[in-house]
DNA sequence: ATAAGAATGATAACGATTCTCAAACATACT
DNA sequence: AGTATGTTTGAGAATCGTTATCATTCTTAT
């Protein structure tokens, strides 16, 4: 048993996990999503996926990315310009830096933040249900 | 003197001020959104701006709200779904609470928070060049 | 193995937005 | 006021990211 089906059966579990049927697709995608570190969109996405498993479509891309979301599995951003970009949910939550000039991506956390934004909320009869903070930034010199 | 040559020579020298050509459709467009205590989005300020000046055309709307954006007279928001909605600059910066059921929106502001993010991109090395800030909400019962 | 339903690839369709181009217009200069 | 110059316009085509359609193939529970 080799390195190859090693992995596909863990991506294989994780779509028994999140109740979604495993097909060949699906574990190529999730496969891709795992290793990537950069927040890749739809067509990336195919690309990578079509070197594991050439039949993929790009159509198939977006309806699995549709379930992973709906399974809890990914998280998709809708950064300013271009379209969906996505990352697994593995890693705790955390909100984005943008570099204006590079396109570079940034996460980080603040609880802080999360607080304030709930009591804001609150005063206002609202309470937060899933919020979007993006920092816009340029490489300070 | 009537009142809509007054509101008509009102929004000719903000398009002056700003440095952007005078036109009827222009004139039709930024009284629109003067007058907008909403968010519309480019359909909406195409259909209200006809009432005023029959012949506006959905391009030139979307060509004079990038023309206003650009010249600082008016922001762009990019709500999750639909397309991008519209508001004039003249109040202060604030940031938006959407209501998940009823498509609300909110205002509000929080220098508290403004601060934090400035802190968090200033030690990871960046400075804010602009922000997107929404919190996705339901009403408290 | 098989039946029943779900997922797939190819491509058409979609919604929001931008582009193209000839005609109409605003502005600066006489 | 009249005219030249470059700008803006309307109409519709084109584009981009994404979703829908549909006949075929594949998963899964039996």
């Amino acid at each position: 048993m080799g390195v190859e089906s090693d992995k596909t059966e863990k991506m294989s579990a994780a779509l028994k996990k999140a109740g979604i049927r495993v097909t060949r697709q699906r574990i190529a995608l999730l496969s891709v999503l795992a290793e990537a570190d950069d927040h890749p969109d739809a067509v990336d996405l195919h690309n990578r996926a079509k070197e594991i498993e050439p039949s993929v479509s790009l159509a198939t891309v977006y309806r699995t990315l549709l379930v992973l979301e709906e399974g809890g599995v990914v998280h998709r951003h809708a950064f300013d310009g271009g379209g969906a970009r996505f990352e697994t949910s593995h890693e705790a939550h955390h909100d984005h830096i943008l570099d204006v000039d590079t396109g570079e991506v940034v996460e980080f956390q603040s609880y802080k933040i999360e607080q304030l934004q709930d009591e804001i909320a609150r005063e206002l009869g609202y309470e937060v249900v899933h919020h979007r903070l993006e920092l816009y930034c340029r490489k300070k010199r």
